[in-house]
DNA sequence: CCGCATTTGTTCGTATGTATC
DNA sequence: GGATACATACGAACAAATGCG
């Protein structure tokens, strides 16, 4: 499970193990960590060697250490640890309108080399909408909601573009979220689904960028009337 | 210049600083760090903290320790070290696609909210670019063309998209100037800078987006000729 | 509320390797 | 090669916060 170290700083290849197996999801963000003991005996360093490397992480933004409760998972990442500090300083229209910018791009990009199977996971996105829908589950639409869009951009296959549309979208998710539970924005509008889908069947790029664009103006007005009240 | 410590750990106070003297570019990119001695006298900490402080700034990616050399600043922030790293796991096209997609945005977005003020900046970087190219100065020519690129998404307003497509453009720079001293592959074109700047000014949406577009097709058509070689 | 075990935080010392002059 | 300074790793002791019975 656990490899034992080999060169570089011990410190380095502890961090490092540590990193991948929160990348991995062996530990999940909100996860507690083992408690250092145990943590020093899996990776065989001593105790200095494995706070440091804690350490390193914590101020990366992955972990939380608290005295007498434990260490906790914060981020998947570095990279989103770092975005997310870095978002929390834009505004959330700044936000938007990055994610806009990458989604039309990705959108136009899967109309090019969209697949069969990418065709089937949007189906079953959108099929998925529909069920939540029919069910009148909020929170179940939401999810396929977020589910298709992110496929969308899976088609894409630009795992870069992926990586940061999946952290765009994260901040913006935890934010509509608050708001959401208290007067759901959304009548499970569904249109625009089909009409991308249809659009990236046909590889008609031009279409699928401008049914991203208006979907996204439609969510940048619910965005902008949510922040004015 | 430099502020007393308060509370929090004192690590992550010295960290900090640093971090934030390295982001306001009072250290650059390339700077040597003064030595240890020095900065435990400006931050009046032990040689421990410091250290410690220093060690996590390392792990971050932001600065790398010799022995015997000092320590030298590698990266601008901790989104910058991040998306390096995660950039370089990533293909050049993929960079390309990125940048892309947040350069046409920010065109669009340029389009929209240019001031005067701005107007006055690109063509200041035109004119740098036609100046470099009548005295057929390649390095003066590229430098003023990223300038060019940058100020445009400057333009956009937008602070995430700004440091965003910062380092997409890094990134490609660093690839691009590896080849580019070998054979110039730029014949010092600009007629896209003029072309660019009257749709933003006549506030173009769609031609300076498609302007943009054009741009970096050309681009990627020359860094895939490159790496067929 | 107290006392205790658990867990992380801090600081010291020591040994060994390594770069530089 | 020797001397010096620095880096790395380990160990131990104590402090402080937390949670539980």
């Amino acid at each position: 499970m656990i490899l034992k170290t080999n060169r570089k700083s011990l410190v380095e290849q502890v961090a490092e193990q540590i990193e991948q197996l929160i990348e991995q999801k062996h530990w999940k963000v909100g996860d507690k960590l083992p408690p250092e003991m145990e943590l020093i005996e899996e990776f065989d360093v001593s105790r200095n060697t494995l706070r440091e490397a804690v350490r390193a992480l914590v101020h990366a933004g992955l972990l939380e250490t608290k005295q007498g409760s434990g260490t906790i998972v914060r981020s998947t990442s570095a990279l989103d640890a770092a975005l997310k500090r870095h978002v929390k300083k834009s505004t959330m229209l700044e936000t938007l309108e990055v994610r806009l910018a990458l989604e039309k791009q990705a959108a136009q990009m899967a109309a090019e080399r969209r697949t069969e199977s990418d065709l089937i996971d949007l189906e079953v996105c959108i099929n998925n909408c529909k069920e939540a829908s029919a069910k009148k589950d909020l929170e179940q639409f939401i999810s396929s909601d977020i589910q298709f869009h992110k496929t969308v951009v899976a088609a894409s296959n630009n795992q870069l573009l992926i990586d940061l549309y999946e952290n765009m979208t994260e901040v913006l998710f935890s934010f509509v979220q608050d708001f959401m539970t208290i007067e759901p924005l959304f009548p499970f509008e569904q249109g625009i689904h089909l009409e991308l889908f249809k659009a990236i069947q046909k590889q008609n790029k031009e279409s699928a960028a401008a049914y991203v664009e208006n979907d996204m103006e439609v969510l940048k007005e619910s965005i902008i009337k949510i922040l004015k009240e």
